[in-house]
DNA sequence: GACCGCATGTAACGCGTTACATGATTAA
DNA sequence: TTAATCATGTAACGCGTTACATGCGGTC
């Protein structure tokens, strides 16, 4: 079985977002907005739209003024399946999704922002206590550093990387929601 | 034109660290130590180790002590490969590498650790001002930022990223190479 | 009417994963 | 000797890119 799609998600979400979107539209909120955090080409997107047209998740707009650009819009079905992507609890595999997600919850009150504050929170806790423990059980004196020194240095970025995520995480779960 | 292949040159700088493996050896390597940036399953690795067996980069060690472990070491001609791989200048294109290969790097006083501190603090002190004058031009007031609020999140969490970055770029540069 | 830009479409390929297969080594 | 394990190998597919193709719409 090969692993799910994800772009379907993504494109639902920026039509739920934004009501109505040619493939023009989305590639250049991908690329100007999103790129941090996610890419795609056109060459992959206007098949995805084609395909979720077929699955029945998005439709045309009826009357566009221009006979070439192409409108699509969410469907009820759509929406169903995005919400379900939405509530889908995160863990390691589907972690790096996460910031997309986050891109698509325009509502700041939204319930779904503090539970995946929580959860991010506790796995990459997790995470940095793993690579912590690495830098103890590896590099425990100036010759060991010394002596794979790229690897220690990538692990200390990761260490700083993950703390400075945490920070982050520990800054927006403590604001009130208004 | 496809985009060249990069699994070889980190197998190369794998081998080249290391003296001898098996691809069992690697595969362990890169779930232990890279995995925090840089994935590979046997799967992939099996079949590029005969191509490069083919490319005569690398070359099997004889008098192996078991017939189901190949051990592989590097040849000269794959040495000269790593080493322009080495050599390249980092880009925008390419940084999502610079992880592995700072990890290919074992000592400490080479000449390449400052070379890439240097490109990289640039390179991302640029995309760190980018980031800011996106925020700057999009969420100018409270109205704003409460009307897409998961877009706010994301771009203020990419700016921490590249800050923390920085200062462990600017640490490390720092850092007398004895 | 000739030209150019742009939205859309198609093809090929590298990257990375899951699933399944094979044959050698080791354990019981 | 039978069973389990393990290193290696193969297949299919989703993800993402570059290159190339098509055809509408506007500009000169």
């Amino acid at each position: 079985m090969p692993r799910p799609r994800v772009l379907p998600f993504i494109i639902l979400g920026l039509l739920n977002k934004n009501g109505s979107m040619s493939g023009r539209d989305m590639i250049k909120e991908f690329k100007n907005e999103i790129s941090e955090f996610w890419s795609v080409s056109h060459s992959q997107l206007y098949p995805e739209l084609q395909r979720m047209l077929e699955e029945g998740d998005i439709e045309v707009r009826k009357g566009s003024s221009n006979l070439k650009v192409i409108n699509y819009q969410i469907t009820k079905n759509g929406i169903e399946k995005l919400n379900q992507w939405f509530s889908e609890s995160i863990n390691l595999k589907n972690d790096d999704l996460t910031s997309v997600k986050l891109y698509c919850i325009v509502d700041r009150r939204s319930p779904l922002l503090s539970e995946i504050f929580e959860k991010e929170f506790d796995l990459h806790n997790q995470k940095l206590k793993h690579l912590k423990e690495r830098r103890q059980m590896l590099f425990q004196n100036q010759e060991q550093i010394n002596n794979e020194y790229g690897h220690y240095l990538i692990l200390t970025r990761a260490i700083r990387r993950e703390k400075a995520y945490l920070d982050w995480l520990k800054m927006n779960k403590s604001k009130k929601n208004r």
